[in-house]
DNA sequence: TAGATTGTTAATCGATTAACAATC
DNA sequence: TAGATTGTTAATCGATTAACAATC
């Protein structure tokens, strides 16, 4: 048997510059390869084959193996997958090494959220600034990130290089707050205003749109559709302990 | 020309509740039509044809008209749908009218800043406690819903009808709490935690995970396809006022 | 070698788009 | 009526799964 890392040195599997079209239902994918082999990485599993994963990720292993030779052979027959070459390979196709920089505005509780949490160091993602034009909040720093007044964006623009912003400013405020920032040179924006941004606003812009109240609506679909099922009896076996489904019609808010 | 309303009491187009299998492309696509046509609605248009909404949406009419034919028949041939009619249909679908129950548990910043939204007050949803750990949270009161200590929390299951759990609290507590959640009998949760939870790990149990993260990935993963692209001069035009691809070595953070 | 598991092709399945008859 | 636009079928396109030869 050969050792762990020996075949990762193999021959040249897939110059992932030049890489031919990807399916927009692959790339979605890779996200969710990240989080799961960042997992087994923090158990210290070395290898893991198509099937293992599949059983772990609730896919089929085909589709895993599909996925992955989208971008060249990252396994070995017989052998499986290297997590931590893996791992890697994912994280060069998404682009971890770049190191983009960005900025939050609106130093909300959202944009305080966002930059306390874990979530841009493991992407390898630095927020630089926060920015309000509450002056309650200017001048804090906030999970190490100073809060900064609007006023001062160009000036902090011009010297330092922002890659993409994210937007927690509120929704009436979405696209005038874009528009001021794509004229300031800014060109890539995570937007979490629930007012829908379009990537035609701007030349060559990247707008990903977050929209949280369209995952609440489809777990209320969720809900409704068992309630329904339930009601129409179709579901033979009675649930026990279901509070949901039969309940008083009064509901005092109880503060 | 027959007035807006006439043909909303018309013949019965389809009961929503037999309804046969529809897609979970189609599904997913609800919440987005959701927003589209109360959008509509506060700029107090009366009526939208599949082309005019297309367009609006970046989609095809075809799709517009296809999914909504899942459904049955909420437009009119010759005038298009009524919107308030057909936004009414999307409520119906998406089970609004149901309003259910939910606490949030984690007052951290993310908890704060979701209660204090609208998101849920628009879909119909009433957040009726916080729960923490943290003594500095307990008794506050953000957005106008209390803040309980997590001790309360079987005593308050026992007195309110809680339908829905949304998670907010740090990612290594995540099973645990689910857990907890579950054995007091709550069976639908809206999962921020990072922590991917399963379905499967309680009967019956409805898990809506959220991964923020991944979202930050594919933006990530575009602008590192944009560097190549430019890098590699497949793009004619030079993009002008782009500070991102060409950027000295020296990142200092500036606090 | 034998066993395991990938890489890859072919088959299936599902989703989107195009086209047009129905009808308001 | 004529014009507009849906509802719906058929055609296309894309994504997933199954199967197995290649190979470690």
């Amino acid at each position: 048997m050969q050792t762990e890392n020996s075949w990762i040195s193999g021959s040249e599997q897939g110059d992932l510059s030049e890489r031919t079209y990807v399916s927009p239902a692959v790339i979605r994918r890779l996200p969710r390869y990240f989080r799961y082999l960042r997992e087994l990485i923090r158990q210290g599993k070395m290898r893991i084959s198509s099937g293992e994963l599949a059983s772990m990720m609730h896919v089929t292993a085909s589709q895993i193996r599909q996925d992955l030779n989208c971008f060249g052979g990252f396994g070995q027959q017989g052998y499986g997958y290297n997590v931590q070459y893996l791992y890697a390979k994912i994280c060069e196709l998404l682009g971890v090494q770049m190191g983009i920089q960005g900025i939050i505005v609106g130093a909300g509780d959202l944009g305080r959220a966002l930059v306390r949490s874990s979530m841009f160091e493991k992407r390898n993602v630095e927020i630089v600034s926060l920015f309000d034009v509450d002056p309650k909040q200017i001048g804090r720093v906030v999970g190490n990130v100073k809060v900064r007044d609007m006023a001062e964006l160009e000036d902090f623009c011009a010297r330092v290089p922002v890659d993409m912003a994210v937007l927690t400013v509120p929704k009436d405020q979405a696209s005038e707050v874009a528009g001021q920032l794509m004229r300031l040179g800014i060109t890539a924006f995570w937007n979490f205003t629930g007012k829908e941004l379009n990537e035609s606003e701007g030349e060559g812009v990247i707008m990903e749109n977050v929209h949280l109240g369209d995952s609440l609506m489809i777990l209320n679909y969720r809900l409704c559709q068992r309630a329904l099922g339930e009601k129409s009896g179709k579901n033979e076996k009675k649930k026990q302990g279901e509070g949901a489904s039969d309940r008083t019609a009064s509901r005092k808010k109880d503060l």
